[in-house]
DNA sequence: TTCATTCTGAGAATAAATCTCATTCTCAAT
DNA sequence: ATTGAGAATGAGATTTATTCTCAGAATGAA
């Protein structure tokens, strides 16, 4: 339990928006596991805890999260948009099996260098990295 | 004009299905260019090249030119599906601005070195990469 | 309280992607 | 050339994630 919430009051403040209780029911529900989410997964998981939090509102927050660096929109799984936090936990890159789904999270710092060395030499301003690749994992390749 | 036709042609016959004008139409749509493309990009061109080929035909032929090798899932944007050729096309990463859309292409046999290494430590089998990043292009910056 | 603004939920609307099905094509066997 | 079985196609219906609309509720400053 870090201090989002402070995070995003401040964002919101600084746009004139509000920290209402949906907002606060969503933040948490984003940041209530590490795995990555959808807003189908987000709304089951707000309801089993008796709270109640209309869809229109997820897909109205999910955006200001985005802005406020919290989360980031991750992969695309079953015609989904997925997300994850990034707020308080490293960055990584995916190595997605075919087979069975399995995300597994790798760091490298590398790749974020030589990503960097190529960006300034296009004069590119990288705001976000994306590295991953897809493939068979290691159960699935028997 | 590479020989696409004929990988495409072989790819079909292990499979039992067959090389038809609808499929070589929407086969030299995706290779007419080396853009990026989407479903609608494909039809708009096939028609104002007095083709005919339906949307459906369409949707229903991108899977073959991807299980054959010849295309991949690219990006998304706005909303839809985007594809590029990769048969006769060398692997390269993007760097996508996200002020204008523009899209740059950079080799970088480096990035695939690290992605094998750390695949190996996991046991993870490769079989499609997928790196690059999201910010500002140079224009844009100003 | 008043008043202007922001939020919210419910349901309608949008649109990419998939599916259905009747018809047409293909091609190997006769 | 004819036939017949399976494959392919186009048109339109369907699905469904996402966005939009709008009327009412909450917020908060004055
Ligand atoms: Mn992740
Ligand atoms: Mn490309
Ligand atoms: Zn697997
Ligand atoms: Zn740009």
């Amino acid at each position: 339990m870090g201090n989002e919430n402070l995070v995003f009051e401040k964002y919101l403040q600084s746009k004139g928006l509000k920290l209402t209780q949906p907002r606060k029911i969503i933040l948490n529900a984003a940041f209530a596991t590490h795995e990555h989410f959808d807003v189908d997964g987000l709304y089951d998981q707000i309801r089993k805890k008796q709270k109640d939090v209309s869809r229109a509102t997820i897909y109205r927050t999910i955006p200001l999260l985005v802005e406020a660096g919290l989360i980031k929109q991750s992969l695309r799984c079953l015609a989904k948009d997925h997300y994850e936090h990034i707020y308080g936990h490293g960055r990584h890159l995916h190595l997605i099996c075919e087979k069975c789904g399995k995300i597994i999270e790798v760091e490298s710092k590398e790749t974020e260098n030589i990503l960097n060395k190529l960006a300034k030499k296009h004069n590119f301003n990288i705001k976000e990295f994306n590295v991953g690749a897809k493939g068979i994992c290691n159960k699935c390749q028997k």
